[in-house]
DNA sequence: CGCGACGTTTACAAAATTTTTACGCCTGAC
DNA sequence: GTCAGGCGTAAAAATTTTGTAAACGTCGCG
C-alpha cells in the first residue's frame, strides 16, 4: 500500500540523501541515475510519483518528461539548479507538475511530494474509473458517453476518442502528430485534415460560441481543450 | 418528482446565485444561511443533494457535515475558497462527495450537481432481490420470467440473460464485449453477430415501435436499456 | 423417426460513420 | 496587392457497422 517514487538524478549522494528521506516516511524509493534507467523504471514498475533533475548526462530530464507524459499522468516533480530559469518554464508547459530549486530544504520536498500524491488520489476518487471532469464537461470512458452542462452529447467513436484525449491532458497544447497518432495511430500522423474535420465536428456539438469556448487553435502546432 | 436541493452559505448573493441557476434547471431549491438552519431544513425535508459552504460563522460546514453524515449519506458537494487546502481534505475525509473551490462557474456547479445526482440514482438501482422492475418492464431471476406492461413474454435462456443484463445496468452504455463474456462467455467477446440476432429478438418480443422503445443502441460501441 | 425449440451462422439491405474532396477565408511574406 | 499556406466548413464518396430474415444444425422427446 505505500506509494512508489522513482527518484532521478545522476549525483549519487543527492539521490541517496532523497532517498533516505523519503524512505523514513515510509515511501518505497526507486532511484536511477540517467534518462534511460528512468523510463526503464517508469515503464517497469509503475511509480506513483517522480521526482526528476532536468540537468543529466546523455537523455535529459525534459525530453525524458516529454516520453513520460505521451502515455502517463503520474506526478512529476522537476528539480533544477538556480539559473535555470528557463528549464523550468518548459518543464511545466511539457507538463510537470511542480518544481523545486537546487539547493531545496527536506521538509519542502516532503511538503510537496505529500501535495502531488494527495492531488492524484483525489482526482481518483473522483474520476479514477475512467470519469473525466474539466469545468462544465464531463467525460465517462467506460460508458464511452459525455456530457456538456449535464447535457449529454451524441459522439460517435472518433470523436470521443479525440475529446477524451485532449481532456486528459486539458490546459495543454498538443501537437497534431500527438493526437493523430493516438487517435487514429502512428501512420496516420501527418493527415492533419482529419483533425480539421474532427475539431470542426466537436465544436459544433459542443455548442461552441465567441464567448463559451473550449477547443482552441494552436497555429501550425496543434489544438488544447480548456475549461 | 423534481429533485430537491439544500444550498447552505451566509452570503446571500451567492446563494440566490446558485439558486436560480437551479430553480432554472428544474430543481427545487431551499436556502440556508447558517449551519443550524441547514441541519433544521435538512430534517425536515430530506434533501436530495446538499451545497455546502465550509467557511461560515457560527456551526461551520465541517461541524454541519460531520453530523449530516452520522444520520444520512445525501450526495454533499463541499465549497471552499481558493486557499483552504486543508479544510478541502479534511471535508472529503469526513465523507464529502465532491468539492469546488471559488469562484466556480455555472457550468462546472451543474455538471458537478448533474453528476453527484446521477450517482445516486445508479447506487440506488443496483441493490435489491431478484426482482427488477424498469419502468414497465419486469424481470424475475429466480423464476428466469419476464413481463412487460403486464403481459409475460416467453424468453428463451439465452434472451432473458442478456434482457436481464441490459435491465441490471439500465440507463448506461454497455460495451459489445462486456454483453458478450458475460452472456456467451469470455471466448465469444467478439462475437458482435450473436448481439446483433438477439438484441433484434427481443426488440421483436418487446414490440418496439418508434415512440416506445427500449432498447438502443451506441454505434461502434455496444447497447443500452432504458425506461 | 419426425417434430419443435433453441442456438448458430450466413446473406444482404439499411444506417451510421469515416474518409476524401472541394472551396472560401484569413494571415503573413514578399 | 497578391500569393501561398494553414485553417474551418460543407458535402460527396467510401467504408464499416447494424438490422433483419432466413437457413442450418443439434438436442431432447414422444
Amino acid at each position: 500500500m505505500a506509494e512508489r517514487i522513482l527518484i532521478v538524478d545522476d549525483e549519487e549522494p543527492l539521490r541517496r540523501f532523497i532517498g533516505r528521506n523519503l524512505a523514513a516516511r515510509g515511501y518505497e524509493v526507486l532511484t536511477a541515475q540517467d534518462g534511460w534507467e528512468a523510463l526503464r523504471l517508469f515503464e517497469q514498475s509503475a511509480p506513483d510519483l517522480i521526482i526528476l533533475d532536468i540537468l543529466m548526462p546523455g537523455l535529459n530530464g525534459l525530453e525524458v518528461l516529454k516520453r513520460i507524459r505521451q502515455v502517463s499522468l503520474v506526478p512529476i516533480l522537476v528539480l533544477t539548479a538556480l539559473d535555470q530559469e528557463a528549464d523550468k518554464i518548459t518543464a511545466l508547459d511539457l507538463g510537470a507538475d511542480d518544481y523545486l530549486t537546487k539547493p531545496f530544504g527536506v521538509g519542502e520536498l516532503l511538503a510537496r511530494v505529500r501535495a502531488a500524491l494527495r492531488r492524484v488520489r483525489w482526482s481518483e476518487g473522483t474520476g479514477g474509473t475512467g470519469i473525466l471532469r474539466i469545468g462544465d464537461l464531463e467525460l465517462d470512458a467506460d460508458q464511452r458517453r459525455a456530457w456538456h452542462r449535464g447535457e449529454m452529447l451524441r459522439l460517435t467513436g472518433k470523436e470521443f476518442d479525440l475529446l477524451y484525449l485532449l481532456a486528459r491532458h486539458a490546459g495543454r497544447n498538443l501537437s497534431h502528430r500527438f493526437l493523430l497518432q493516438r487517435v487514429w495511430g502512428p501512420e496516420y500522423q501527418d493527415e492533419v485534415e482529419y483533425l480539421r474535420v474532427y475539431i470542426g465536428r466537436l465544436r459544433r456539438k459542443l455548442g461552441e460560441t465567441d464567448d463559451h469556448r473550449h477547443l482552441f487553435t494552436e497555429p501550425g502546432f496543434g489544438y488544447r481543450l480548456e475549461a
